[in-house]
DNA sequence: AGGAAAATGGAATATCCGTTCCATCGTTCA
DNA sequence: TGAACGATGGAACGGATATTCCATTTTCCT
């Protein structure tokens, strides 16, 4: 660097995690060994490094303490403390006073009203963490194709699961995807309903419901290919599916929120619509 | 403490954030002046513990540095690194790679299944905290009360507020609460269903639905209570409940993923249920 | 193959922060 | 009122951690 270009060292680092998260991007594969694995490293645990010593992300990255030390000054920073600062501000603006709130409301007794909120919201949280964890991008996909090809879309959730099936049917009803609910209003199914050419959508959690296992079986024999949308350990139904489709949701006491459920089932609808327009 | 007994001292330290919220309800009001000043502040700011220095909590406090350090060990800890590692513990595990792995399904692309995932559960979770942020109690005793007394629950709710009523039924159904579901089926409702002792309890969201304003009104002029679930803006609403219940439910697109609100009705329910058996 | 430039690892250094200690002040009880 | 005990604040200490520097190795280009 011989004249007054410098070309990596003075930029402006970084001021959000999102704009970290580019230049990472930007750098990655124009970086000597040893940064690259910083770079990697820093990439998979980034939210480490809140809370990590320069020792420890040079460890978990297994370089020596100076090369994070470089990598951080190739971000832009001026070192390690100000790339922490970062992440550090993040992490308390993503938790402001609602960590506090929810611990107050459930303080207020275990008899009260808000505590139970204060639960359902914790489980619902964690189920949504779940999902975005454990998410299955390649069932999705194909989840989303099968039914998108679909000339009509049948929906089977009974019981607990009827809340999703019927918010289904509303939302593909808005987006203009023939949907049929199958809600057995009447007594009988809509079995006849099932032709060539149709998907059927199974949503269903242990314990499962007879109905909707005999109609995906009934599916099955027909020809209609099968989405389920269930819990992990779903063997009996693993069997009846075309796509398996799994959502932890976690329970407080005997009831669930459906939030990790719901939001899956949301995607896979505007998926859907999105997918049939093209 | 002339003996062996030191009463306050060797204690061992609170291993969770909920024992240590629990020792300091215990102490408070017999602490010094000092002290009492830093537990205030602590309780108050229990989240910024984990990335704060004792200097800063001192600042916070308005107390010297040496103060926060004996609050400490008062507490049972050996000093401050012992205390800020519960802290940064609990904060650790609420976030392990999740908002990573949210922003790598945010990055697969626009069009992407997964990208959508990433949205609803961005949207429901801060629905949730919304909803941990701004409820209000009172209101929320007011609507267990109200409900509890009523001999049959009428539940309504109809487009994108269905499953939420349609889960309520099935759970009131599973705790033996007697609950009516105004799912218009046939093409007309329960009206006539609505006497004297029973409570409605009505589900809606702007555009507020025809079929529930209606019924509200009906069941005001019957004289039967309503409790209302709705949105913070419900002008029209207001004027035909007894109780409001609000709840801000993030939208993405045009769609809603209900965590919130099923959050709240969730609770609702299982707190008369609880209500009604005492 | 040889030399220059870049990269690397580890040791030395400087800074920050937690912790302790002690002198002073206030309070309480005899 | 005075003595004893607890509380308080600040300064000094010690440990840990970020940061820099330099000798050595590796890589790349001629």
């Amino acid at each position: 660097m011989p004249k007054g270009e410098t070309p990596t060292d003075p930029r402006d680092p970084p001021q959000t995690v999102e704009a970290f998260r580019n230049r990472l991007m930007a750098l990655n594969g124009q970086l000597p060994r040893r940064l690259q694995q910083c770079a990697d490293h820093v990439a998979t645990h980034m939210d480490h490094i809140a809370l990590s010593t320069v020792a420890q992300v040079a460890q978990g990255a297994g370089v020596p303490p100076s090369a994070v030390m470089r990598f951080c000054q190739e971000m832009g920073f001026s070192g390690y403390a100000e790339m922490q600062r970062l992440f550090r501000e993040a992490l308390s603006r993503a938790a402001p006073d609602y960590a506090t709130r929810l611990a107050n409301l459930k303080a207020g007794g275990a008899g009260q009203p808000a505590t139970l909120v204060a639960e359902f919201v914790e489980a619902g949280r964690q189920s949504m963490e779940a999902l975005a964890r454990d998410l299955d991008e390649s069932a999705l996909n194909q989840a989303v194709e099968t039914l998108s090809q679909a000339r009509t879309i049948h929906l089977a959730g009974f019981r607990r699961s009827f809340p999703v099936a019927s918010y289904l049917a509303y939302v593909f009803d808005k987006l203009g995807v023939p949907a049929v609910l199958h809600d057995g209003v009447a007594g009988l199914g809509h079995r006849s309903t099932l032709q060539q050419g149709d998907a059927l959508l199974a949503i269903t959690f242990a314990p499962y419901s007879e109905e909707t296992l005999s109609l995906a079986a009934h599916a099955r024999k027909t020809g209609v290919p099968v989405v389920a949308l269930t819990d992990p350990a779903a063997s009996q139904v693993s069997g009846l599916a075309d796509t398996l489709l799994t959502v932890t949701e976690i329970d407080f006491g005997a009831f669930r929120s459906l939030s990790a459920v719901i939001a899956l089932a949301l995607s896979l609808a505007v998926a859907v619509a999105a997918r049939r327009e093209t």
